[in-house]
DNA sequence: ACCTGAACACCGTTCAAGT
DNA sequence: ACCTGAACACCGTTCAAGT
């Protein structure tokens, strides 16, 4: 569902083909996971040639990574908005918590994209989202939920690695298989219950 | 580097050409990295024709499935062999998570494979590594280092979930750019220390 | 039983040519 | 400026045919 409407296709020139082709590689990715997403049926699916993209993009990657940014942005957003939810520093971290796992069951293709081997400008996508962790977890040493005295970056990437963890293992049902597949609630209550205190 | 030196082909059969698959296989996911893998290329290294591995592997899947596997069983052995090395209950998670950590940076496009989105097979082979945690937390909560009455299982799936997600955003710098990229057991020590105590 | 040769549908990408 | 048509090298997979 693209937020601006599609012009219809009323000549030579699409019109609004970079928009839609963006449009079109979140419905597929969607559809088929990220492994069937190919330009090609892109391009069909849209009806133009399949050398019409690189007009808009250098290539496969470049659109994918542009996806990519698009994903941490929302991810941001997403996180950002958790974090509000709350005036209690300890009830935050479970918060963003719940909201890392809820985009990551989401958007399984977005995020598994995200997350995998992509070049160092996705990375450096990711940063500002990793800050809004760095701030729960200052206010929760102010609120002696963490220790005080520890780096407060440290903190916050133990704390990014075991979200992260039960995103990425809980995602494909990696827990059911051992018997312990809880809700996300229960997922995240447990494993910060043990890194606070 | 095969563990069995392959015979050199003489004549029209190859004699070992399922072992060299999955040798060459390995050996080409080592060199390009999972994406650039190909079946094609695979048989062009081994100088036998493209339908030729059809013969002992169903399809692409199927052997990337056994290299799985195999990944699986080596990780356990890894694992295991991490976890006899102390008998200090509290060292011994230390040794697991640095063991963790080494594995996923020494066979990165195995460990990459491992925990993407493969069928039900592979998942229940990550099972029998899943139990070697659970016995080490069983012995850190008779020692004192984690609580007592909680279920080990739950317990053990944080310790999992905060291992991968280190090995996971660790793989390809994804702590470089947040200047908190540290080695492997300060990683380890950092996140262990605050989950025991 | 094991492998080849040739074929099919499908990729990503390029480039001259069209509008 | 934006898109098409046709081409190239490369995939995964199949199947009749060879040894």
């Amino acid at each position: 569902m693209p937020s601006t409407p599609r012009p219809a296709r009323t000549s030579y020139h699409h019109g609004a083909l970079r928009e839609a082709l963006l449009d079109g590689a979140r419905e597929l990715l969607a559809e088929g996971g990220a492994d069937s997403f190919s330009l090609s049926a892109l391009a069909r699916r849209l009806g133009v040639s399949t050398a019409a993209p690189y007009r808009h993009f250098a290539d496969k990657d470049a659109l994918v990574d542009e996806l990519c940014g698009e994903g941490y942005r929302e991810f941001g957003r997403a996180l950002t908005q958790a974090a509000s939810s709350t005036t209690d520093a300890r009830e935050r971290l479970d918060a963003l918590g719940v909201a890392y796992l809820r985009f990551a069951r989401e958007h399984p293709a977005v995020f598994g994209i995200m997350f995998t081997d992509r070049g160092p400008a996705v990375l450096a996508s990711g940063v500002p989202t990793f800050e809004v962790l760095v701030d729960a977890v200052v206010a929760a040493q102010d609120a002696g939920a963490l220790p005080p005295g520890a780096d407060p970056r440290v903190l916050a990437r133990t704390v990014w690695a075991t979200l992260h963890g039960l995103a990425v293992l809980g995602r494909r049902g990696g827990f059911t298989k051992l018997a312990i597949d809880d809700d996300e609630a229960r997922l995240v209550a447990d494993a910060l219950a043990l890194l606070t205190r």
